[in-house]
DNA sequence: GTTCTAGAAC
DNA sequence: GTTCTAGAAC
């Protein structure tokens, strides 16, 4: 049967790779992992003159993508006011591909508070979280606490204030609390509790 | 971001 | 003994 776990793990069995160099992988810069993700035809969704939408390479729900600008912006934190209309655009470009995969499931598209991976980044995720590599705490609460602020409000935080100013350290903790079901907010102690729980909830969009 | 794995938790 | 979490990795 030879049922592989879904979640792009190494295969040991490689070792074509022609020399005694490969002891170490070097780990050196993975935070600029999005930008070669982006030229990755394998991954990418749509491209257009000023967007690139690719599915996450190791994605945490059924269907998980990133909408991210051609134009080279670090964070939220980097935004300018004029900077408004691209993320308009971003957003109008994530939901068109929610259209083309599956309307009848509810996403949500926004943003980490403080992402891991450099590059500006909007998420668009259905909310069934069913995926091999949603494995951990982290992952969990990073797209059902406050973390994961909705494009929207971003959007309207830069309108209103000219900025996205988000202080970092307030996210830490959100990160490591208690897990708790999405929809119905009930507390485990575990992450394969949690995620055999969330599979009695509907996830359609309706 | 992921992988790996020690040792905590059960 | 096995499952599961959580911190180091260059």
């Amino acid at each position: 049967m030879a049922a592989s776990s879904g979640c792009g793990q190494k295969r040991k069995t490689e070792s074509a790779n022609g020399g005694a160099s490969s002891k170490k992988k070097p780990n050196f810069a993975w935070n600029k992992g999005l930008l070669a993700s982006m030229d990755d035809p394998e991954l990418q969704e749509y491209v257009d003159e000023k967007v690139v939408i690719i599915k996450d390479k190791y994605p945490k729900a059924k269907h998980h993508f990133l909408v991210m600008p051609k134009e080279n912006i670090p964070n939220l934190n980097s935004l300018k006011p004029e900077h408004l209309e691209l993320l308009e655009y971003l957003h109008e470009k994530g939901e068109e591909v929610i259209h083309r995969t599956d309307e009848t499931l509810k996403f949500r598209l926004g943003y980490h508070a403080v992402p891991s991976m450099s590059h500006l980044h909007l998420h668009v995720i259905s909310q069934d979280f069913d995926s091999p590599c949603l494995k951990n705490k982290k992952h969990w609460n990073s797209f059902t606490t406050e973390y994961f602020f909705d494009s929207e409000d971003i959007m309207k935080m830069l309108k209103e204030k000219g900025k996205v100013q988000l202080d970092s350290s307030k996210f830490q903790d959100v990160l490591k609390r208690n897990l708790r079901c999405h929809v119905c907010r009930k507390d485990f102690s575990t992450m394969p509790a949690l995620k055999t729980h969330i599979k009695v909830h509907s996830y359609k969009n309706t």
